[in-house]
DNA sequence: CTTGACCTTCCAGTTGCTGGAAGGTCCAGA
DNA sequence: TCTGGACCTTCCAGCAACTGGAAGGTCAAG
């Protein structure tokens, strides 16, 4: 199978699978006599993997730990249950911070009249006292 | 004033306040004889105008444009209510995106036993068919 | 035998900084 | 006067996770 056959299965562009391939994430493909990638089911389901981890906003270095997991027979699901957790956490971490600009912004748009006139609480907002950077 | 001082003063690092400048979002410093960046109060509140605005989530960009508008004394509040209706879409995206992040890890994390034992509904829900990839 | 859709590699750009190297400057204290 | 450390300068590299595009090889159909 061709990597576009691959993409087109995965749901992962071609143009992705090389780039997963040079960072190591999955490994180097077999290569045909033209020296095209040659691919089997095996790897349309590891990349539908990455695939399904990345959209669920796991970073690369974390699905490469998921995936090693998911092919490790051994494996608890104790650490797997621990990696998903400390996802979890980083998501609500970063949905508190989008709440917190989103709460902010709503208050200063309730404010504003939006009107011909150059008078506005938003920029008289901004160009007040420093406000605390996000954390991380 | 030095660049150090500014930055004490502004809440924005010596080196972002470089990096600024050679993106075109404030403008070249003045120098001194010692070719060391020389800055008043109004470069200060400029850039805590800047640090406020990225602090709420507005890219570089936007913050160009906002800054522009608190320049323009011929600015209408409409256009700057606008953009931070615009911004509040964006944001408000972005946090959909990870409630529904969330909701499918929570929902998963609560069926994993998280036990000593391989058997794991994370990892089978992730070899499952191809997730929607985020929007945007 | 040509055309077009594949495939290959490599380089550059995106966003918003941050770290570090190599070197110049300034000021306080011995 | 010298020295040390804290400043400042520029430039280069790297992070995350791709994406676009150029230049060129391959393959199958008509």
């Amino acid at each position: 199978m061709n990597i576009g056959e691959v993409a087109a299965r995965s749901g992962v562009p071609a143009k992705t699978i090389r780039y997963y391939e040079e960072i190591g994430l999955i490994p180097p493909a077999d290569r045909g006599s033209n020296n095209y990638r040659d691919y089997g089911t095996r790897e349309v389901e590891t990349l539908r993997f990455v695939q399904r981890a990345r959209s669920l906003g796991f970073g690369v270095k974390e699905v490469a730990g998921l995936l090693e997991l998911y092919r490790d027979r051994r494996r608890t699901s104790r650490e797997v249950k621990r990696l998903a957790k400390q996802h979890i956490a980083e998501i609500e971490r970063k949905i508190v911070e989008l709440e917190a600009m989103r709460a902010t912004l709503a208050e200063l748009v309730e404010r504003c009249h939006g009107d011909h006139r150059p008078d506005c609480p938003i920029l008289a907002d901004l160009a007040g006292e420093p406000r605390q950077t996000r954390t991380g």
